[in-house]
RNA sequence: GGUCGGGUGGCCGAGUGGCUAGGCAGAGCUCUGCAAAAGCUCGUACAGCGGUUCGAAUCCGCUCUCGACCUCCA
């Protein structure tokens, strides 16, 4: 099998994926900000990294996945005053900040759950984690590399960049940020613009404030992920990933923090996804088309013509490859809806097949095309994780499905080996890779009884050439979204929308 | 302004030098009491202009255009 090749970001090139520890891998995600609902934006990282993870572990590696909360509250460096997103909002909505991180975490993970996201390992929080955050800091500034004003500690940037490679992560050179961020501001307390935070002085109305050696305040936001890292996954792990727009300056000033901790880069390889667009703009707070998670699956939102089923959401963005943007919008969704529905059904039909007996293809070229489709998934995955090959492939697979349910192919056109590889081809990449399932809710026993009470009333109908009774029955469970099917063999099936 | 990444058929989206993904929608046919589903077949696209090459959506240059990052952001 060909070599899991990955495109790393800090090198801008796909490169062969070792593992520091054969056989393990330790995975560092940036998780959300608790400050509010999650998002549709949220999404793409989560179901991204949910198949890396899951890949990985296909492929037989133990995986440590952390995905931090952030639920210390970010705070607007550039703004006039210190603001805490999440003692703002707290305010706001009368709760206590522990109350709303708790709110918006539950309904997080809620979503997740949905989304059929395998739960991370690990999932530290800023706010149990400040005393790791502390001591980090202070090693920052026992190195030389961090100063303090006024209870706030920042990092010394251009010190930094002056003795090790600086911006190589985002692209950045520092001698031009340096440039075009001289719009002098003396009530500034960094040295320099380029500098960032890591720990900052709070303000007396500051909910959320802890003690320090600079006194009372609240980490800065990059450095939690630094101390959280190492402190689970070592000084250097495997993986890095997050979103796109967290390259700079969140990932960058990890690195910078790191590397005058530990002497070295956090992560080895670093991997970041796309953003998700809406009408070609980036979705975010700031551009107001902001769909959450909860309008998402309801429908509830000006933008949306109907209802998404989580599912659904997730097949369309892995139709994607994760470093493409993707835009949203209805027709895809629904398009996606579609090809979701067919492919699942004939993973349904494909599992209710019987596998032949025959050793020898009956159809030589037909077992060897449907054998290639299967093995070239595993390919594809390996270039970069390329889902929407993998897709493309069980696609090039249905029609095949579907004539041998039909009998218009005979089922011993292929080998018992090509079929057995069919059947776990589709189970081991639908399920267990892409992590998709059923859009169906299952059924009661209850229900399905009292529908074949229905279908044989109908079934005699027909028989007796009552078309008009049984056209009713049909249409009548039409209207309430059963929808019945008379299939080849005589049999009826029906589906639930 | 600086840095970077795009522009693919009606729509969504793969794809880095020849073998012209896939999905949705559309058209025709088969099957069917009718439907639905399914199967088969069809649309021959790569922003524009040059260049390199036997051959380019894919490489180079220019133009137009969209977006991302540079500030909280997945």
């Amino acid at each position: 099998m060909s070599e899991l090749l990955l495109y790393n970001t800090y090198t801008r090139q796909k490169e062969i994926f070792e593992s520091i520890t054969p056989n393990h891998v330790g995975l560092y995600v940036c998780g959300p900000t608790v400050s509010g609902e999650s998002h549709l934006g949220h999404a793409r990282p989560y179901i991204t990294f949910d198949v890396v993870n899951r890949y990985l572990q296909h492929l037989g590696y133990k995986v440590r996945y952390v995905r931090n909360i952030t639920d210390a509250g970010h705070f607007e460096e550039e703004g006039r005053e210190a603001e805490d997103k999440i003692a703002g909002k707290a305010l706001l909505e009368k709760l206590e900040p522990m109350e709303l991180v708790h709110k918006y975490t539950d309904l997080f993970h809620w979503g997740m759950r949905l989304f059929n996201c395998l739960p991370p390992s690990i999932e530290p929080t800023a706010t149990g984690h400040v005393i790791e955050q502390i001591s980090m800091i202070e090693d920052i500034m026992a190195k030389g590399y961090a100063y303090e004003v006024n209870g706030s500690v920042y990092f010394d940037v251009k010190k930094y960049a002056s003795q090790y490679p600086y911006g190589t992560l985002s692209g950045r050179k520092i001698e031009d940020m340096l440039e075009t961020t001289r719009e002098l501001d003396g009530q500034d307390e960094k040295i320099n613009k380029v500098d960032f935070a890591l720990w900052k002085n709070a303000p007396p109305e500051h909910i959320m404030r802890w003690k320090s050696p600079w006194g009372e305040g609240f980490p800065g936001w990059h450095i939690e992920c630094s101390a959280m890292s190492s402190k689970y996954l070592g000084d250097t792990f495997d993986i890095h990933g997050g979103g796109m727009d967290l390259q700079f300056p969140h990932h960058e000033s990890e690195i910078a923090q790191s590397t005058i901790a530990h002497g070295h880069g956090p992560a080895r390889y670093w991997m970041h996804n796309n953003m998700i667009t809406i009408n070609g703009k980036k979705m975010g707070k700031s551009y107001n088309n902001v769909i959450k998670l909860t309008e998402l699956f309801s429908g509830n939102h000006p933008i949306l013509e109907q209802a998404y089923h989580p599912m659904v959401v997730r097949f369309n963005i892995l139709q994607t490859h994760y470093r493409s943007t993707l835009d949203f919008s209805n027709d895809a969704l629904q398009g996606s809806e579609k090809a979701l529905r067919r492919l699942w059904e004939a993973y349904e039909v494909l599992q209710k097949l019987t596998i032949p007996t025959n050793t020898e293809a009956k159809d030589e070229v037909l077992d060897q095309q449907v054998h290639s489709f299967c093995t070239e998934c595993a390919d594809f995955m390996n270039d970069d994780f390329n889902t929407a090959k993998v897709i493309a492939s069980l696609f090039e697979l249905a029609p095949t499905i579907n004539s041998i349910r039909s009998g218009q192919i005979a089922a011993n056109a292929l080998s018992a080996s090509t079929f057995t590889l069919l059947k776990s081809t589709f189970k081991t990449y639908l399920e267990d890779i892409l992590g998709l399932q059923a859009l169906q809710v299952e059924q009661s026993n209850k229900l399905d009884k009292v529908l074949s009470v229905l279908i044989d009333i109908r079934k005699d109908a027909k028989l007796r050439k009552d078309f008009a009774t049984s056209d009713q029955i049909r249409n009548r469970l039409a209207e309430s979204g059963v929808l019945l099917k008379d299939e080849k063999d005589g049999t009826v099936s029906y589906t639930i929308e």
